[in-house]
DNA sequence: ACGGTTTCTGAAAGCGCTTTCAGATAGCCA
DNA sequence: TGGCTATCTGAAAGCGCTTTCAGAAACCGT
């Protein structure tokens, strides 16, 4: 009664290919792909018996055999640094979307923030005969561009902004540079940074650079001991902010590379018995769903993630397509505010 | 000073395929073929110059036309309920690392909790030719384990278990129930639950399923009242508790269907001035990276979700080799104490 | 140095679809 | 109804690879 066994329709020969629909319907394998695709100028009665063939056998169009036939692929690839990172998550969750209602399917790849990786992880979904790629960021091996351009399909960076190559992102030296300012307007004079690893990722470095750069337009500047580079997570936001105390005068501001991070460093900061915001405001990086929750809510720069993702995919199938596109997408990040962030409780003169 | 234009290597004409190679080498395509894949007895002079020749000309083996010819597309697909739920992308993370070792590629698709969507999504796998696929849960859509059949490539399922197919997962139900009885245990009576949605989401639905019969067989009852659904997430956890409180006598511990859920009911609990686990316990879902982070730890049910993701990849490579296999494995959840759990303040009498 | 093996190698036949090209049909006007 | 154009349709040629099959080359013992 749980139904029939699954062998039922295992051994069923062998897949009915166009011959069989031809066949049955009684036309050419011709008329069946017309029918099938294009369907440009088929007779209303013969489509129907296509139709109906397809329908009764099952039929359903050997992909590989249509892709080396058309040679596309209706595939394009993904790498990023890692998919289990919420904003990566989000960026391809969108850009699927957007293939998808292209007729276009996602292969996404994990290159973990090693550039050897990203070029093994890429040649991989060129082998496949992806028709576009999308990367994450501006710092690539340096044979990657010149294997994809051997390709010939056009592909798109995102979440960092370039002059040479078609992007869709930011300016991150310029959000966090924001950020910044808002904590030395608030009267902040020690603020420090905790971010995740840098190496071979600009995003990081290029937020550390625009805040050190911020700082010193505004007189102050960003001590190393208030300079943390950590590995990813919220034990890391701990290690961070304990690391950064160990070294001279506390900050009264920090500005963390992910919300993990800043929830791991106001952990910390409550174990010492610092108050949030009153002895230290936190800002965090990416609007994670659980930051308005946080006690108390966390100030965070939201990246639009989801934009970032619709826009990658709508220029990758512009190209696809020949039609024109632009080659640089801007979609700014936001700095949200809530009751992370204050001024701090005795104004430090410089 | 910027690298040479983008355009250089862009026209480039045609990429080099096996032909091109033969020719450069001197040999015929079956001997590029043979070097560059089996490479079961070629002269070692012959398999050089192949080599040399495929380096030269950057040859890559065009994808579709291999599948074509092997039948074999060399990806799998994986349809998941949500690509942005945690526990879902640790189990999508390890299943393609495997995959990756054994040279598959993964592609993976978003359902939404919708039956017709995840047909639709696994159609669309399978017009792509993948050799395998991996599923999410027991309920599925009644045409499509026949679809899957007639393309007659193998099948697995992941996080609950079944006696008609193959699985790899645990039983939601005895582990939901693990957690109830440990509450009964530590003298709660008035327990609670909160889930996520649970139409076409059997492990939902069990876990509800399991703390109910635990319940019972305690002499205990969930009191409709306690038996709270919402959308997943962290708000969700707080309308959830919210009410709940509604509906008489509160309950002195809960069970979550997330962690997120259970984080959202403990801000909740906390804002009406309840202590946790003074007044109320709370028992998560999944064992997130916040968990143990959280104001009490969380007390939480860890899925092994990269053990299933391993299992399930290795499953499926041995079928798509032809090596035997078990049909059903079993990767237990783990009930992970911590401080959001503890003895009611004042014992219930029932 | 020769016949018999054994090892290599290339020609050619697909894999299942799309698409061109020319022939077959249908449609139209006088 | 005949001739001409506009539509449809099928045969056949690929797409680029793998793999069989049979012939060529290399190797062996005597």
């Amino acid at each position: 009664m749980l139904g029939v066994p699954e062998e039922i329709l295992e051994p069923l020969s062998r897949s009915p290919v166009a011959r069989d629909v031809a066949h049955r319907a009684g036309v050419s394998t011709a008329t069946v792909s017309r029918v099938l695709n294009g369907s440009a100028g088929v007779r209303a009665d013969k489509r129907a018996a296509v139709m109906r063939a397809a329908q009764d056998l099952g039929f359903v169009a050997n992909g590989a055999a249509r892709a080396l036939s058309t040679r596309r692929f209706m595939a394009v690839g993904a790498v990023v640094p890692n998919i289990e990172n919420e904003a990566f998550v989000r960026v391809l969750s969108s850009f699927q979307e957007r293939l998808r209602q292209a007729g276009y399917t996602l292969v996404a790849a994990n290159a973990g923030y090693d550039l050897e990786d990203e070029l093994r992880e890429a040649t991989f979904l060129l082998e496949r005969g992806v028709d576009g790629l999308m990367l994450v960021g501006d710092i690539h091996h340096p044979d990657l561009h010149a294997r994809i351009a051997r390709h010939g399909i056009p592909m798109v960076q995102t979440f960092s902004l370039s002059r040479e190559r078609p992007c869709v992102g930011f300016d991150n030296a310029a959000s966090a540079a924001r950020a910044a300012n808002y904590l030395v307007d608030l009267g902040h004079r020690r603020i420090g940074v905790i971010s995740g690893l840098r190496k071979d990722n600009d995003r990081g470095g290029a937020r550390v650079t625009g805040i050190a750069q911020a700082l010193e337009a505004r007189g102050l500047r960003l001590a190393p001991e208030h300079d943390i580079e950590i590995s990813y997570g919220i034990g890391g936001g701990r290690d961070g902010f304990r690391q950064m105390l160990a070294g001279g005068p506390p900050p009264t501001a920090i500005i963390c590379g992910t919300d993990q991070i800043a929830f791991g460093a106001m952990i910390e900061a409550r174990a010492r018995g610092l108050d949030v915001p009153g002895d230290l405001s936190v800002i965090g990086h990416n609007d994670s769903d659980f930051a308005p929750f946080l006690d108390p809510a966390l100030t965070t720069i939201r990246i639009h993630s989801a934009e970032i993702g619709h826009a990658a995919g709508d220029h990758l199938i512009a190209r696809m397509q020949g039609r024109p596109v632009v080659r640089l997408t801007q979609i700014d990040a936001e700095l949200i505010l809530r009751a992370s962030t204050a001024p701090p409780r005795k104004p430090d003169g410089v």
